[in-house]
DNA sequence: CCGCCGCCCTGCTTGC
DNA sequence: TGCAAGCAGGGCGGCG
């Protein structure tokens, strides 16, 4: 699935081939991924438009066109964006868009389970209004944090997930952190100390930003711009690992479910 | 405002 | 061996 790191990783892959490319045209297989607002048409408003610039923003890919438009793009959890260097196009599977650019490039937006989306959105539109804060911006401040916890007796975990609060969390990386701070998944918010959130913040830092230096998890079928795999699936503390041993006290990991999620941790560790 | 549930989908796993 | 049911999951809309 991808979350804040293989998004960024997305993004990042794509950034250099595509800034200042054309799109030359837009070919549509599943219009109900394809989304604009109003009345007009996918294909007709994106063809001819010009990249500026590849970024990311929570989980969402954002391609940001000269015009002041945006294809914003999200994966959900199976979605790939896959770039096909001229001459070398071929048939990507459960492929539902594809871009073609100047340079005889392509950008194939794939996705198996058809529950990824891109959306043409004009300057004004507040695609983003909803979305919390950057976990690894300097917005993201220790306050912030107590703030967004405080008062509340739903599971951390979930709060983590929620992406009206912090943005590009996802399953794999709130297990992991929590495990990295030694807190229960299933702990209510407000209970956590203040220590406790400060190091929570420390180890969600540390985690994306260790994932992103190692390219991604590719846990399910996570490939990069470039169709290749990351490497943080190797060195994975719990998610997924259930009833293997703990890499800090050899305790195995147990697998419990919140908020119909499953959750991977540390009896031992965690607490 | 909050939390829970079902839905969207397909492919893999499980169980008979 | 073969088939069908069950399960997984991010976000969203509906409901209480």
């Amino acid at each position: 699935m991808p979350e804040l790191p293989e998004v960024e990783t997305i993004a990042r892959g794509l950034a250099g081939p595509l800034t200042g490319q054309r799109i030359a045209a837009v070919c549509v297989n599943l219009p109900k991924v394809a989304l604009v607002s109003g009345e007009r048409a996918f294909t007709t408003e994106l063809t001819g438009e010009r990249i500026a610039g590849v970024q990311r923003r929570g989980k969402f890919i954002v391609l940001s066109l000269r015009s002041g438009r945006s294809l914003v793009v999200h994966l959900r959890m199976t979605g790939r964006l896959i770039l096909q260097p001229a001459g070398q196009q071929g048939r990507y599977p459960h492929t539902h868009v594809k871009l073609r650019l100047g340079d005889g490039s392509h950008v194939c937006f794939a996705d198996v389970r058809q529950f990824g989306r891109m959306r043409l959105v004009e300057p004004e539109e507040p695609w983003a209004s909803e979305l919390g804060c950057e976990p690894l911006s300097q917005d993201f401040t220790a306050e912030r944090f107590i703030d967004i916890l405080a008062g509340r007796t739903t599971p951390v975990k979930v709060l983590l997930l929620d992406q009206r609060r912090i943005a590009g969390i996802g399953n794999i990386y709130a297990c992991e952190a929590l495990w990295q701070a030694r807190i229960r998944p299933g702990t209510p918010a407000k209970v956590l100390t203040k220590p406790a959130i400060r190091r929570l913040r420390e180890a969600l830092a540390e985690v994306l930003n260790r994932a992103i230096e190692m390219g991604g998890s590719s846990v399910d079928d996570y490939v990069n711009a470039q169709g290749l795999q990351g490497a943080f699936q190797n060195v994975l503390s719990v998610y997924g690992r259930e009833g293997q041993p703990c890499r800090r006290c050899g305790r195995a990991v147990v697998r419990t479910v919140i908020a119909q999620r499953g959750t991977w941790w540390c009896r031992k560790c965690q607490k």
